[in-house]
DNA sequence: CACCCCCAGTGACAAAAGTTACTTCCTTCG
DNA sequence: CGAAGGAAGTAACTTTTGTCACTGGGGGTG
């Protein structure tokens, strides 16, 4: 990127024209204004990487810029083409961690960029405690829904599974390795977009595979170890290749 | 659902218990308080309907709730299940429209019911124009990934190119029902989760049915009339089956 | 103009997922 | 106790999707 402009006044005039801004108070506008920066993207420039920690918002004043996750084996999700006026990130943001999506310039672009601070600092200042956690709680939704957006695009059924499991067993409070669940396989079918059928196959093959113990009438016990040994060794193999 | 109770002063206990709305003033939580009700649901009752349209905001108090989505087929997207202080909802509420999923109770279940109108007034005046903007967007955000969604989850690759083009096509502003859109067939796998290849084979056989008119280098023309009642057909034909 | 690169198109094949159709095993309920 | 219903397990088969490998075309650039 280019080193960014920061006519402090121009600056200014751009945020108070962004209509999701727009009821900001002064201060508020005034605290952003401070340390916001324009910046210039050549076309094909990536913006972030979906795991870089989140430290900007962004809006973008002018061009075109693609959001999408990728897969380790080079498949693309394109979440959304977002032009002038578009602002994004929030979600990624308000729940801290990282950005789940790379972001590159599709065209010359100019970015108005909120760091991340600051534009939090203004956001709660009008919004509430209440606001505040509504806010927080959406992006949880965003970040979970990405996540299983993800795993659909990307991972077989096997996999799908096994992440799953592995996700409801970390909800449970125990010490120990070994996890009952109380789940149908048609439950496990539908919590993974598929039919009870082919999880009936994975599982069969889980269970010769040591990931699960045992099973018995409503329910089936699985081995948290082994399955997060498994899962992490699937997800690390591909990079191999590179 | 049983009828209602109205105890008021235990309803104004229950709203403030809730962590989502403790920092709620007074009088915003008399303001609900006075059309909340409380609703003991029976297990496997259905609360309500993906295309209900939206009227309230739901607390669970005890018990467990089921979030999903069906296909026309049948098949099930378990979103979440959610336990006691989990809230739901919120999303569509903000957004007008429908829920997007079909709530139901796994077992017997308590609710704290606020309809959509106080709830929504009471959210706005502690959250100023801008708070309510960029919540308005982030349940725009999750809506357009819960459609995303759905679509992996339910519809098979034909399909799923053929809703892809038919959205962005809506988008174009122009009466014509010929669209010619600047996509290579790559950008439209990477939009729809599949590849290239695929998505080549299933745009030869458009063109076949006529859906696409013409192909160049850097793009294609597609009717949108035909497109939209290829749809429409589709999701429709499944229904005779019942 | 020739070369190169990117994209489209396609056939053949492999693998994954979905479907159909039973059988078996529990559990519950009359 | 026996019947019924629900869930699981599985084999065989179909369909869909993904992969590989190659051809051909068009546009832009040196």
């Amino acid at each position: 990127m280019k080193p960014p402009m920061n006519a402090v006044s121009e600056v200014l005039d751009d945020l108070r024209s962004l209509p999701c801004l727009s009821g900001l108070g002064k201060d508020d506008l005034l605290i952003m204004g401070e340390f916001t920066k324009i910046r210039e993207i050549a076309r094909n420039e990536v913006i972030f990487e979906e795991s870089d920690p989140v430290k900007f918002f962004f809006v973008l004043k002018t061009g075109t810029v693609k959001l999408y996750k990728t897969s380790q084996e080079g498949r693309e999700l394109i979440i959304k083409i977002m032009g002038p006026g578009d602002y994004f990130c929030c979600a990624p943001l308000c729940a801290g961690g990282n950005y789940m999506v790379r972001a590159i310039a599709l065209e010359d672009t100019t970015l108005i960029v909120i760091p991340s601070k600051a534009f939090t600092q203004a956001l709660r200042n009008t919004v509430s405690e209440t606001g505040w956690r509504i806010i927080s709680g959406l992006c949880n939704k965003i970040h979970y829904l990405s996540r299983l957006l993800e795993d659909l695009a990307f991972k077989d059924v096997e996999k799908r599974v096994m992440t799953t499991l592995l996700t409801l067993s970390s909800q449970i409070p125990q010490k120990d390795d070994f996890i009952s669940l109380q789940l149908s396989h048609q439950d496990v079918a539908s919590m993974t977009g598929t039919v009870r059928e082919v999880v009936s196959r994975t599982m069969s093959k889980l269970k010769k595979e040591g990931v699960i113990t045992h099973t018995s009438v409503k329910g089936f016990t699985i081995d948290r170890g082994r399955l997060s040994m498994l899962v992490k060794k699937q997800t690390s193999l591909p990079s191999l290749r590179m």
